[in-house]
DNA sequence: TGTACATCAGTGAACGCGCGTTCACTGATGTAC
DNA sequence: TGTACATCAGTGAACGCGCGTTCACTGATGTAC
């Protein structure tokens, strides 16, 4: 039925051609998803939520969309699926492990104050993953922290410095903690400082032996409180 | 049926008494609902689930609590809100810190096999929390984390060496690995390899100079994989 | 101890309501000539 | 360029169905005498 004319299609006239107006729509409806679904959970949140968000119907959805689930899955895929959140490259590389650990660690505070929405989906969709095993995997998980363990082998082999453990397990527990303290600072923000993070990971990196010199980067960590 | 005499109430027939009769019944709803919830979340199952699941009618889940909320509110309470998670206390004393880091470890992961029902619930609650703030906290969090903290401090004091940061901000951070350490695991068993959290301990509580002797305990970590 | 009545935990059916999904329709965009 | 028809993204109403909640009822337990 659908014509799906190949790549570009000539247009004259100025203004939105269907197909572009279409993806548009789907961004909106897409847009509006994410902010709903973070709100009210994917079980908790209707369709009709959805459409009222974008400023449209529910029958919008169902031209974009075949179901909740793909609406779900299309969802998924768009924020959580690109190593947008592997921001190891983005360290300066010949900081000191302190230096860079607390770079690290207020990154990904920042991200967690500007994408809380991304994170209440994250864990959703792990949820929704250990009660329905076998599902498929939308958020790439495995080729994010690939590519990041990589990124830590090569700059601990060019600063020559040890990892305290294999990198894939590592990626994975940071991971984790990462994970854990974003779920606890988005339900009592004073129990997660600011600088928790950061001092977690001074403490797992203030292990690794600088290989040659005796550099013991202890950061010391600001505790008052 | 069962006896499970209670202590007072003078009785003079065998069987339960009325009031006996509707605690079992209250436990038998609570039980079906850690296994159901765990099973398909709080917005995903319904209290028909929960009613078939204990053997009993819808109505019973009415005549022992008010609404759905409150069975949720009671589970939790009953299932999160004791310090049965505050295990610390269990661990041998006078080990070394690594081997108490791998008991630890251990112990949680046990706890973790054993009770993945309790997790996932605590997990959807978090969640839960994060997007409705402002609601009780029907799992005691700072109870349990202070109770933790303390005896941390306790046993840091008497053993002779120092936290590697304030006892709360340090248990705050140990839940929140375990929790994400937790949600991986259940998402992805072979992501999160049994010795990963006693490893991770390692490297937070390797840093710990044991006050006077400079006994360096680096737990080494059998890095195969 | 036995009898008559009161209580109430749990039943089963019914209630609306909101949900995901379907569908006939419309009007703007695209195509043919 | 203009006209006639085709397409199809989004509308709005309708559909059943399952949900949380309510309620009249029942029969076993408890109480009074």
């Amino acid at each position: 039925v659908t014509a799906m004319m190949g790549s570009v299609s000539p247009r004259q006239k100025a203004a939105l051609s269907r197909e572009e107006k279409k993806a548009q729509t789907r961004q909106k409806l897409l847009d509006a998803a994410a902010t709903v679904f973070a709100h009210k959970g994917f079980a908790g949140a209707s369709l009709d939520d959805v459409a009222d968000e974008a400023g449209l119907t529910k029958g919008a959805v169902y031209s974009n969309f075949a179901s909740k689930e793909e609406l779900i899955s299309a969802l998924l895929e768009q924020r959580l699926g690109q190593p947008s959140l592997a921001f190891p490259k983005l360290i300066s590389p010949h900081a000191t492990q302190a230096e860079q650990a607390e770079q690290a660690a207020h990154m990904f505070m920042n991200l967690l104050a500007n994408e809380r929405e991304t994170y209440l989906l994250d864990i959703e969709f792990m949820l929704y993953r250990a009660r329905n095993p076998g599902m498929h995997d939308s958020t790439n998980y495995v080729a994010r922290r690939d590519e990041i363990a990589r990124t830590m082998e090569a700059r601990a082999a060019a600063e020559g410095f040890e990892l305290p453990m294999p990198a894939k397990d590592l990626t994975t527990a940071l991971f984790a903690i990462g994970m854990g303290l974003a779920l606890e600072r988005m339900v009592n923000e004073e129990h997660v400082p600011e600088d928790l993070f950061g001092r977690v990971l001074g403490l797992i990196f203030g292990n690794v032996q600088p290989a040659g010199k005796d550099k013991r980067s202890q950061p010391t960590g600001k505790d008052k409180r």
